[in-house]
Parts: C-alpha cells; structure tokens; sequence
DNA sequence: CAGCATAATGAGAATGAGTCTGATTTGCAT
DNA sequence: ATGCAAATCAGACTCATTCTCATTATGCTG
C-alpha cells in the first residue's frame, strides 16, 4: 500500500463525532456511506456509492444516498466535485488540509488528483480580494491523459 | 466600462470562419446560436440560449442548441463550464486569452467572472508538471455573494 | 440553373441523475 | 418500556440532456 496509516483519528470517527455534536441521531445508512467514503481515496459518484453499497450486502436506498451526501457536503465533511462530466462526485474531506485537485482525461474520462501548494495560495490570495465570502474551491484541469494522448498520436 | 471595444475581428466572425475552415456548412440555427453568444458576456444554460432564442422570434430545436453547443465546444470556440448546480453553462472561448473564472453563491446561485492572473501563471506551472497534457481549466470558487453573506449576518 | 448527396435542423421520445413523497422503522430521551 | 421525532426506503416524479428519424437546406456538379 500507499502510506503510513496514522489512523488515530480516522475521517470516519471525526465525520461520526461532528455528527453527534450537531444533534444527529444515528443510523444505519449513513453508518454505511461514511464507512464507505473512509474506505476510498478517490470521490466516487452516487451511483458507485449505491452499487458499491449493494455489492457489500448493505443495500441503501437512493433518496438516503443523496441525502446523506448532501447533509455531510452542508457539514464540509465532503467535498462535492463536478468535473463537467453531468454527474457529481463525492469524497471525504480532511480537516487537516490535504486538499487535492482533479485532472480529467476527455477522452476516456478518467479522473486523477493532484495537488499544488503554489496553486492554493494562488486562489487564496485571489479569494481575499473578491466581494464574495469565498469559503472552498474547485480546479478541474481538461486534458488528455497519457494513455490517450499516445493513442491519439 | 472596461476596455476599449477593438471587435476587429469579432469572437462571431471568428467562429464562422473557423467553422468554414473546418468544412461545415452553414445553418440558420448555428448562425443565430453564435450571433447569441456573442451578444453576451456571461455564462448561459442551454435553456437560457433556447429561451433567447425564442424570444427574438428566431426559435430553435433544443436538440440542436445542444449539438451545435457540443460542436462548438469541441472546436474550443465555446468553453462548457460547469458550477455544480446540475445545469451546464456556455460561455464564447476567445482565443487571445481573456480568460475569467467563476465565483458562485451557494445560497442565491449567482454566478459572477473574476480573472487573475497569477492564478492563471499556478495552472500553467503546474500543468508542465503534469503527466496529462492538460489543455483546458476550469476554477470554480463557491462561497456567498455580499447580498447573501449580509442576510446570513 | 437544376439535381443530388449529404449536412443541418427540428419535434418529440427516451434516458438518467437527482429530488420529492408518504409510509415505515429506528434511536433515544424519559 | 413508551412515544415522538429523526432516519430510512421504495417508488413516483422532475428536468437537463441525448437520441431518433423524418424533413429541410447547403453547396457542389454538370
């Protein structure tokens, strides 16, 4: 595997934690997605979240899906991202900055993240100039990924 | 306003061409959806286009907004910018730069352009770093508009 | 200029993500 | 244990977008 897992706090106890305080009671459903999201790096749509969520034996229904997805968006527990693709897509975010970008291949429609420290001070800087009350960001970069870029050629 | 209005050679003409140049025939339908476009400054929705349309007597099949707007896009004559509200937007693709960006209220769904270019100077830094061969982006800030963040105060 | 091949267009059906509804289950305070 | 409100679910529904296919128009050719 990838890193060392330092799982003291898990985004899945911190996210259940939030929850808590916020006066919601538990339940099965969101137990599941947000063991699910714990479980992915990458943001996955409703739909994979729905199937994966069947696949498991743990079946949810897709209004609980959606909704449960919208209330931790409302908490800032996840991140909604929409790469242009007409679907949405969904996945944890960590409190503790390790906030990551997206590179879409337009071509075979993978998704890919990265990150750039000289990029978020870029749209912070600019954040602070704007008459908005600017409180989170999205960059997509459209592109060819390597794969379809030699096949292109 | 702004900047002097040097409309030489105009975003219209330009598509025109370009589309000639390509090998597509003329139409009425592309004529008045890029005439449209290039009335406007801001992003429009399919629908916003359609309505337009039929507004000024000169209606259009929205089977055809939608293609001749994917068209345009390919041909990057058009940029497809999607803020997360589900509807995708449109918005003329000048090709000497003049590139802007979005800020999005998350409460009243405004939709305002801010351009900088540091910002821009990031995405291109990090773009060579890339494996994609990145050719497009795409920023979305969201946060509350000054009306919205006032009311929630 | 007439005729043709084919691109462009339009009306409406089809698709599919996302939302709403109303009934049922479950968590939890008492 | 009991009751009420929150959580869940199935399925109906909405609405943006895409597909289909018949019709119309463009631009070339003779």
């Amino acid at each position: 595997m990838a890193g060392t897992r330092a799982t003291r706090t898990s985004w899945r106890e911190h996210t259940l934690a939030t929850l808590a305080d916020a006066g919601y009671r538990r339940g099965g459903a969101r137990n599941a997605v947000v063991e699910l999201l714990d479980r992915e790096d990458c943001a996955l749509t409703a739909q994979e979240i729905d199937d994966r969520l069947r696949a498991d034996g743990r079946g949810v229904g897709r209004a609980s899906v959606y909704r449960i997805l919208e209330l931790l968006t409302e908490l800032r527990l996840v991140q909604r991202i929409d790469v242009g693709q007409g679907v949405a897509r969904y996945e944890r975010h960590l409190p503790d900055g390790d906030h990551h970008h997206h590179l879409v291949c337009d071509s075979c429609g993978q998704i890919e993240p990265f990150e750039d420290p000289a990029l978020e001070q870029a749209i912070e800087r600019v954040s602070r100039t704007l008459s908005f009350a600017v409180d989170d960001h999205d960059v997509v970069l459209h592109g060819a990924c390597s794969d379809c870029r030699d096949a292109a050629a």
